[in-house]
RNA sequence: GGGCCUGUAGCUCAAUUGGUUAGAGCAGAGCGCUCAUAACGCUUUGGUUGCGGGUUCAAGUCCUGCCGGGCCUACCA
């Protein structure tokens, strides 16, 4: 047994995310927490809401809330759709936890007193009429270059060019419209990533392992251009983790606080801290490498676009302290789904949102599909013949079919309870050699974190069962040799039961009713395959289920097609 | 503009990292079965691996040039 931490990238408050954002991170993360979890290993699962940053202030504004109330309630709602997709976190916390708070501010006082803060003056865009400095992209105007008249701050999304937002002619605020802005002088923290370039590159060079989707945007921020660039840590904003060396005041800094980017990552080992704090735990244990930590393998769960943050940013964050905490040893990164043809996007309320999926669909549903499409060599596609044809096939005639035929056999022949008589044959040996095979290269693929690959090896599980019935055919075999039949049955049955314990990390709920109609709470991983088939012996009473999963029509399909062709609200 | 990823059967994806005749699932066709959610099983039709050059005994894989798709580009998070 060892121990295991995950921790899947944490989803921003600001609204409800859609599917891609699922499958992208604690989707995986869920998996491979569950999956060790069942090999028995002590597993430590953490996700948060990252609840900091100008969006949550305005979405509260807009939505007529301080942000504070705002942030607690769109917490409440992210964590219900959390629950309802089954994501297993140990602990789902909060950035603007108070633990975070001291954290952050424990981190940017060891990393002020190593040397890696700089102050420095810079001017940047304030509005008057807002009562607040805009970000870059928070300033509209017309592009210089094109004449578009919708171009940002930081990039004219017409032409493409790069802009500052002194560049823009007729600059306006992107939130109120006003062009009551002014250049102001403003002072801010900077991380000097610079300073840890070597020491970053020279520890990804050893991760030779992980995903080239991880190490290449690593390797591309460490080395283009001049290298390492130094990065602001600081905002001028009020809702945030205010600006202190630990516990002290930082004298130039009152009223501002730390940007989302460096207390994001921190809130991992924070939100373990709100566990610890809840249940009475040990969170050192599996942060400090002086308090345990040493043996801990943590393993994150991310898309692409948080990759920089967590193979520079939080590195460096955790380095430049010169304490003992544990850093990463495997990220594991995905590329996007797309929603027919284009991308799901939160801010434009295109594609199918989480809570929606959950409105029309049981999660199992969801889980199998996007796992078993996972985005990791490649963007991939979402589409709702193939989530349709998908589902159908895999799960409820492949998998459910299987469960549903075997136990209404034994019902109409033997009652509800497994037949004794008969022994194992050639057949059941030529199975069982044939499973331990197909659970040897499963359980490789969920190791690796493959979780296409995982998919397609357990589909090849369930579908080895249906050829099994096939040939052993007992309905013809009752004819002759009703102890045969019996046996043949047994085994049937034990697979039912067999199925759900290697299924569980991907379709928990199935799982779960497989096991209530088996009547059983034995869900020992089958390590002997041989004897994981005996589990149910002669006389064990079961039940037959109900359909484990109904087929999605074409009137389904089609109607929620309609539904979701356009955008939110 | 720069960097990275990518293009394989109608669709979604593989291919032990340069090694026999490029494989699966779905969809299509045929046969079988009747326990089952018209479900299952068996067989089978589909590919000049985007296009052109090159290296090599050997290229889907490496190099190069085109063409297409995607992401990132540091103040969205």
């Amino acid at each position: 047994m060892s121990r295991i931490l995950i921790t899947s990238a944490i989803p921003y408050i600001n609204g409800i995310k859609h599917l891609g954002n699922l499958v992208g991170s604690q989707l995986p993360a869920d998996l491979f927490a569950r999956y060790n979890r069942a090999r028995g290993h002590e597993v430590m699962f953490i996700c948060a809401t990252d609840e900091h940053g100008t969006p949550a202030e305005l979405a509260a504004a807009k939505a007529g809330k301080p942000v504070a109330e705002f942030c607690a309630e769109m917490h409440a709602v992210q964590a219900q759709i959390a629950d309802g997709f089954r994501l297993s976190f140990d602990h789902f916390g909060r950035s603007s936890s108070p633990q975070n708070h001291k954290l952050t501010q424990h981190f940017a006082g060891r990393l002020k007193a190593a040397g890696l803060i700089e102050e420095v003056s810079e001017k940047q865009v304030y509005s008057n009429a807002d009562g607040r400095f805009l970000p870059d992209r928070y300033i509209e105007g017309i592009c210089p270059n094109c004449g578009y008249d919708k171009a940002r701050g930081d990039q004219c999304e017409n032409c493409t060019k790069q802009l500052d937002p002194t560049d823009l002619i007729e600059p306006r605020s992107a939130i109120s419209g006003s062009t009551d802005l002014e250049v102001r002088e403003t002072k801010h923290l900077y991380l000097r990533q610079s300073a840890l370039k070597d020491e970053l590159d020279k520890w990804i060079d050893t991760k030779t392992d992980w995903p080239v989707l991880t190490t290449s945007i690593a390797k591309k921020w460490l080395h283009d251009g001049d290298g390492l660039q130094d990065r602001g840590i600081t905002r001028d904003l009020d809702w945030g983790v205010p600006v202190k060396d630990g516990e002290n005041d930082w004298p130039g800094m009152e009223g501002k606080v730390f940007y989302v980017w460096f207390d994001a990552p921190i809130e991992y080992i924070a939100a373990t801290k709100e566990w610890a704090d809840k249940t009475g735990g040990d969170w050192e244990r599996w942060w400090r490498t002086d308090k345990g930590a040493d043996d801990v393998r943590y393993i994150q769960f991310m898309g692409k676009d948080n990759v920089p943050f967590h193979t520079l940013s939080f590195p460096a964050t955790i380095k430049g302290s010169g304490e003992p905490w544990k850093l990463v040893d495997y990220i594991k990164s995905f590329n996007y789904l797309n929603y027919d043809g284009g991308q799901f996007s939160t801010s434009q309320g295109r594609g199918i949102f989480q809570d929606q999926a959950l409105e029309i669909l049981p999660a199992d549903y969801w889980r199998w599909w996007l796992l078993s499409h996972a985005p990791e060599s490649n963007d991939s596609e979402f589409t709702w013949e193939n989530f349709q044809a998908g589902v159908n096939k895999d799960l409820a005639d492949v998998l459910g079919n299987f469960v549903s035929r075997i136990t209404k056999f034994c019902r109409s022949k033997f009652g509800e309870a497994v037949p004794e008589a008969g022994d194992y044959g050639s057949a059941e040996l030529a199975l069982i050699a044939e499973l331990e095979t197909r659970i040897q290269a499963y359980v490789a693929q969920m190791e690796a974190m493959e979780v296409r690959k995982a998919a397609t090896e357990l589909r090849a599980i369930w579908v080895a069962g249906n050829e099994y019935l096939q040939s052993a055919a007992p309905w013809s075999t009752f004819k002759e040799d009703e102890a045969k039949a019996a046996a043949q049955v047994r085994l049937g049955l034990n697979l039912v039961r067999l199925y759900a314990v290697l299924s569980a990390p991907f379709i928990p709920d199935a799982s779960a009713k497989m096991l209530s109609a088996m009547n059983t709470l034995d869900t020992d991983w089958p390590d002997d395959v041989s004897a994981a088939l005996s589990a149910l012996s002669g006389g064990h009473e079961f039940a037959v289920p109900d359909v484990l999963f109904a087929k999605i029509s074409d009137e389904d399909r089609e109607s929620w097609q309609d539904r979701f062709a356009g955008t939110r609200d």
